[in-house]
DNA sequence: ATTCAGTTTGTGATTTTATCACTAATTTCA
DNA sequence: TGAAATTAGTGATAAAATCACAAACTGAAT
């Protein structure tokens, strides 16, 4: 990979001696959706930043159930790893790919250099723990005020939109996973959804309307 | 106030001329409890060192309710106010005194310009956001993957701990307001520990057993 | 001291949501 | 082809939230 490539992925970094480094440093990894990053209890020793694709990124209890935050697009990294390698702690989180994805893994010492030599790297992660604080609220919002129909509206909002499909192939349990409910709470919404027309269920697969995201904002 | 009085507040600056800088620019504040910091929607143009005291953070969603989510006690800055200053977006959370508190604000520009010059000042902050973030996942779990009676026994324990005390003086519905439910739920399952002996209630009190942390951990 | 308005707490009835236990349908692959 | 695994459907039960109202307590004004 190129300076003039990593700068595309990249377009908030135009310090060329700042790419060169990232560049020079990094580890560049292409990995396949079901590749799991980071689990609970791992220690990370790299901060990741997306070239291209996305990452999931979901919050685990010890019980193995999971909540969805957010997702990791290109040009992003994760602040919990970011507070994780500086506190080394282990992680807190779970991160899996769901679409063919690159990423650029930093070490965490080239990190803290970073951090000291580049205003462009020091606004970035200030800016990462902005976005990622924001959307930490958007999930406590979610799971603490809002009702399980409107947050699988919401949910299947956010899959169409991050995967550009009006496809969902997934199945109920996953939805209910990352929702932190169960699968027939899930199926039983679903089927109210379905005899409202909205969607088409079927195995493995939910077909959305095109205008379903008008329909929900009623 | 002298530069080894604030030190001994905030035992993690050592450095004299931050000190110095902290004392000179900030402006010290002596609130009283029931004091608003913050409020959804209001800008935040300070970023506030707790000195003594401690300042309860609440998230709040469009309706009003409410949603506990940490303490910033002596020497802590709120995570929050960092994001939304450099940001400069409005609040996304409530901020309330508890108890007589002192705090120290630092306009946002000398916080910037604090960050570039001194380590211990960037070191502060990098670990404010790691706690923090700590404390959101703690939060979250909580709404995410706990009962409500749990919840409850967990938050009269920080209560308890928070002020040094096991009588509570507040309300059911206070209690509701923070744990985002309603005060029949409370108040129902405040009786059923009351059964049990752990509690004993009375109007706008609630008296705790001294080993109600280790009754509930079994 | 008595009354009265406001606040706080208690409780039954109802509805909603989550969980449990089980069945049915579909797919996989030996 | 048929047994195992996966996925989805459903009634019963439990937990939690909501509604409606009653009772108890408090403080201030008479």
């Amino acid at each position: 990979m190129t300076v003039e490539e990593l700068k595309s992925a990249l377009p908030n970094f135009t310090d060329p001696k700042l790419l060169e480094l990232i560049l020079e440093k990094g580890q560049l990894m292409k990995l396949e959706p079901g590749k799991v990053l980071m689990e609970p209890g791992k220690f990370i020793k790299m901060v990741p930043i997306v070239l291209e694709g996305s990452i999931k990124v979901l919050r685990m209890d010890e019980d193995g159930k999971e909540l969805f935050l957010y997702y990791l697009d290109a040009g992003e990294t994760c602040a919990l790893s970011l507070t994780c390698c500086t506190a080394s702690k282990p992680s807190e989180i779970k991160a899996i790919v769901e679409e063919p994805t690159t990423l650029i893994a930093l070490p965490v010492a080239v990190h803290e250099q970073l951090s000291d030599e580049f205003k462009q790297w020091k606004d970035f992660v200030s800016s990462t723990y902005q976005n990622r604080f924001q959307e930490m609220l958007i999930a406590l919002d979610a799971v603490a005020f809002k009702r399980m129909d409107e947050r699988l509206m919401r949910y299947i909002v956010t899959k169409m939109k991050q995967h550009k499909t009006n496809e969902l192939h997934t199945t109920h349990q996953e939805i209910a996973n990352e929702l932190g409910t169960s699968r027939e709470v899930i199926s039983r919404l679903l089927k109210q959804l379905e005899k409202k027309k909205w969607i088409e269920l079927g195995r493995n697969v939910i077909y959305i309307r095109d205008d379903f995201e008008e329909l929900i904002s009623k």
